[in-house]
Formats: structure tokens, sequence, C-alpha cells
DNA sequence: TGTACATCAGTGAACGCGCGTTCACTGATGTAC
DNA sequence: TGTACATCAGTGAACGCGCGTTCACTGATGTAC
């Protein structure tokens, strides 16, 4: 059959995002080829119709995750209040126990670490993070903006990290809230 | 051929230090069992000999690397200096570029996650590091301690973690520099 | 002390399985005339 | 406008491969007598 372009623009983004989640969840050696197109809503061969490999489809849909991050991240008010609410949002316990929305350095970094392909996008990724964090936040221009910036988002990355880790609930949830006491 | 009891241990102890570390560098899902047994010296048979299965391997190995990162926390001195030396430590370019030998939470943290068998283990680490890092910096007792250890070691993952996903040295470089800054 | 036997870690071929990937085929739609 | 054909995303069986795991067998050592 032949498609309309738009539809097949709309199936290849629907693989994206059907990705994305799927990866973060489950991480990227967790999930088949098979099992995003099947949450698609098709069968696995077309996927070679959309994408050169699983690799390519990594990055691109990193890249694509990415995007909708930074908007959110633009979409928030830049102001103090602003920057209370997405740490909050951030280390709350619903984005610990849902990965496959969140944070995709959290969910994926070290696996990224090991994929050369998926690593440049990444790299992007976190300087653009960096980049809105600075200057939406009160904090000031200029380095020490910046090492604000540093240092908050490797703190949230962290203790997102460590908080989906550990098994016992009650550890897990001291570490958010006195992360996110600290940072506020 | 039947083998000494001591020798048998000695192996043991061997696949799990090679596990650990070929774990930490190419992640669970990246290492064969048989790779992990080529790298002790020995055929993959024997592997079921000593372990239950590469599930009840990753756990062992976690618990056994978890041992040997405590004992040198416990190693180092109880001083502020002591502080000093761990985060350079932590956050130098040689355990950026060598998770092999480095630090668990970082390496894996978010695989354990999925694995429910390790995340039991994990847990444990977690707790003893906290426990450690409280009572073996001057940060004062109580809660106050606590919450500084909680946040110091947040900080140093995540750190670890964003450093490692960065394709741009000069970029990951400052991350490590102007998180260690401020964290001492 | 010498001999026969039991033990059991090590060997390496083999198993079933699910993976990423390929491919001959299908058939609804767009296009040429 | 109506018809014939070309297009090409979707289908699903099939591929080779490496994985975790099993197993019949080996043979050096410890033990019983």
């Amino acid at each position: 059959m032949r498609y309309p372009a738009a539809e097949t623009a709309e199936k290849h983004s629907r693989i994206l995002d059907q990705a994305a989640r799927l990866f973060r969840d489950k991480g990227f050696d967790g999930v088949s080829v098979s099992e995003i197109m099947k949450a698609t809503g098709l069968t696995h061969g077309p996927f070679y119709n959309h994408f050169e490999s699983k690799q390519a489809l990594m990055a691109e849909c990193i890249e694509h995750a990415s995007g909708k991050a930074i908007e959110g991240l633009e979409a928030s008010a830049p102001s103090n209040q602003g920057w209370l609410d997405y740490v909050a949002a951030y280390l709350s316990r619903a984005h610990r126990d849902g990965p496959a929305d969140g944070c995709l350095i959290a969910a994926l970094g070290p696996e990224i670490a090991r994929a050369p392909a998926v690593k440049v996008t990444l790299t992007e990724h976190v300087r653009q993070t960096l980049e809105r964090m600075s200057c939406h936040f009160p904090w000031g221009r200029g380095d020490r903006g910046r090492t604000k910036a540093i240092c908050a988002l490797s703190t949230m990355v962290g203790a997102m990290v460590l908080a989906r880790g550990i098994e016992d609930e009650a550890l897990s949830n001291e570490i958010l809230d006195k992360v996110r006491s600290s940072l506020t």
C-alpha cells in the first residue's frame, strides 16, 4: 500500500515516542525492535523502512526526547518559583517510579556512555540543558550561574539514580527529600 | 579432577573480580558468561558449579565489589583532608575513564534498578556508604552530617554519570572540576 | 605403606531461544494517459 | 472522467548468530581399606 507522506512521518514520530518510553523503562538491551514496533501498532518488518539500525533509532530517539525535555524546561517560569517547581517535579516520587517519561540521563546515562553513536546526542542534550538552566533560573549571569547549574544538575541526576536503585522506600524517599531541601 | 577447597574458593573469588570489572565496563547485558569465564582463565562450563545463574552472579559480584569499596572508604583518613582526597579521587579523569575499577552506582545504577535480585544488594551498599561517609568525614553528627553525606554522594554520582555520557572532553572536564570545587 | 575406588571441578559439544536483520510478496493509493 | 500501471509501506516467514544453560564425559586428587 502506498501511504500519504504525512502518515509516514507521523508513524516515524510514533516509533520514536514509543522507543523513548520503552528504552527509559527497560534499557536499550531490555527492549527489542519487535517490542517497539508492536507498541507502535505495527509488525517488526517496516522498522527498516524508517531506521537504518537499532543503534540509529537509539540515537534519533534520544534526540527526539531531548527536544521535548528542553521544550518543557523553556515552558517553565524563569523565576525562583520556577526553580522550586522544577526541582520538586524532578525529585518527585512520580518521576522516580515512572522513568518512561522522565529524565534521559538518569534513566540511560551509563548505557549511553557505552554507545558511541548515542553519546554525541547526549552531549548536545546536556549542553542545552545547562544553558537553559543557567539563564532560566535566578542564579546570576556568567560563571557563577553556570557552576550552579552544573552542580544542581549533577545532584539531581545522582539523587534520582540512587533513589531508583534502592529497594527500601523509606531510604529512597529520604534521599529525594533531603536533596530537594538542600537544593531549594 | 578434584581440587583442594582453597583453590575452588580462590577461583570463585577470581570469577567475582573479573565479573565486577567487566560488568562495570560494559554493563550487565554487554558481558556474556563465557567472556567472564574466559577472563578468569576457564571455559564457560564450570560457571554453574559456582553460581546458580547469571543473575545470581550479578548480585553476588555487586556484594563482593561493595565490600572492597567500603574497605577503601574505611582506610582513608577520617579528616577534612581525607574528604578532599576522597572527592578528588572520585571526580578524577582516571575514575571517569576507568569505570571497571570504579563506583558501582555510577557505572551500573540504572541497570541495577531494573534487576530486582541485585537491587537488594545495592540498597545495602548505599546504606553502608552513607553511614561511613557521615561518620568518617568532619560534618558533625546527627541529621546534618547525614544530609551532607546524602547530598555529596548524589552530586558525585550524578557528576560522574554526566562526565561519562559526554563526548566533548572539555565539557566533561568542566563538570568534574566545577563539581569538585563546589564540594570542597 | 600400597592399592582401588569415589569424588567432583573442568571440558567442550549441544540445546532452545530470542535477537537484529533481510526479503519475496501484498495491495491500497497516486499518477499517466 | 475512467482505466492501467507504478509505487512503496506493510506483512510475516526466514536468516544467522550469540546468548544462557545443560550434560555426558574426563581425570587428578582425597579417602578407605
